[in-house]
DNA sequence: AAATCTCGCAACCGCCGATTA
DNA sequence: ATAATCGGCGGTTGCGAGATT
């Protein structure tokens, strides 16, 4: 009674050896909430950097957790003046494309931020815009805070999904061919059976990191190190956690 | 104890691009 | 060159279990 195709998603996302079950620890949590704010509702890709978990769960945990749980931390930040703001989180309309917390991009519903690019250019800019890392307010920090009373909130908040407000500066991203997106996850993920394709992937992250040191800017793999690093110690991670304003919650 | 509601998760659906015949 | 098939993806639904009334 059953199709190939039923049995081919029966096997990937639940008879698979190696899949991972149970709760999301705070580290997943994280990783999930800051890849859906850089990467919009690209499950694969956010899954690549999870490997033990499957798409279909990690969609499933936004879809059930994390989306209520920050419904619930904007409507606490959120004072009323600021209600139908620009910038707010607005979980009950769209929610496709890069940033679909809804940080509203500039961005069509076809077209996003291609993911590696994307998460490179973040960095650039949240490197920019660390007040830890550059000491003067920059008027001109793509990252810095649009309303004061919004970084006032930020900095006192104690809430762990703080850090998506941080996620202003994605106004910065370039938009990106999809076919980009697709092309230079996959290769990340495990899905990837003809090498032919697999090559032409790992050349294109090669570029992305060549491009990342010609730049001078810290490279991509850094981040991706840490992100792939479950054990991380609680060391590295505030020491990252302090470089990209990320709350302490791995 | 029964009825109703809520929640979480596996499965389904439709679409698209790649591959194969 | 073209149609059929396969594989992958994101959005959505259906159902079982537990909680609540």
């Amino acid at each position: 009674m059953r199709c190939s195709k039923s049995c081919r998603l029966r096997w990937t996302n639940y008879l698979r050896p190696g899949i991972k079950r149970g709760n999301f620890t705070p580290h997943e949590e994280g990783m999930i909430i800051h890849l859906q704010a850089l990467l919009g509702n690209k499950w694969a890709a956010i899954a690549s950097y999870l490997p033990q978990r499957t798409d279909n769960d990690i969609k499933n945990y936004w879809n059930t957790h994390l989306k209520k749980k920050l419904r619930k931390f904007q409507s606490a930040m959120e004072p009323p003046s600021m209600a139908g703001d620009e910038k707010s989180l607005d979980f009950a309309e769209s929610e496709t494309g890069a940033g679909s917390s809804n940080l509203k991009l500039n961005q069509t519903s076809s077209s996003y931020a291609s993911s590696t690019e994307n998460i490179s250019r973040l960095l650039q800019g949240w490197m920019r815009s660390s007040p830890k890392i550059n000491n003067n307010n920059n008027s001109d920090s793509i990252g810095s805070c649009s309303a004061a009373a919004n970084c006032d909130l930020i900095s006192h908040g104690d809430d762990q999904l703080e850090s998506i407000l941080s996620f202003e500066n994605m106004k910065d991203v370039a938009l990106m061919e999809k076919s980009t997106s697709k092309a230079t996850f996959q290769d990340s993920g495990e899905k990837i059976i003809n090498p032919e394709r697999k090559q032409k992937a790992d050349n294109n992250n090669n570029n992305i990191d060549d491009n990342n040191n010609n730049n001078s800017n810290p490279p991509l793999s850094f981040l991706e190190k840490w992100l792939l690093d479950e054990s991380s110690s609680a060391a590295q991670v505030e020491e990252i956690d302090q470089m990209m304003e990320l709350p302490s919650i791995f």
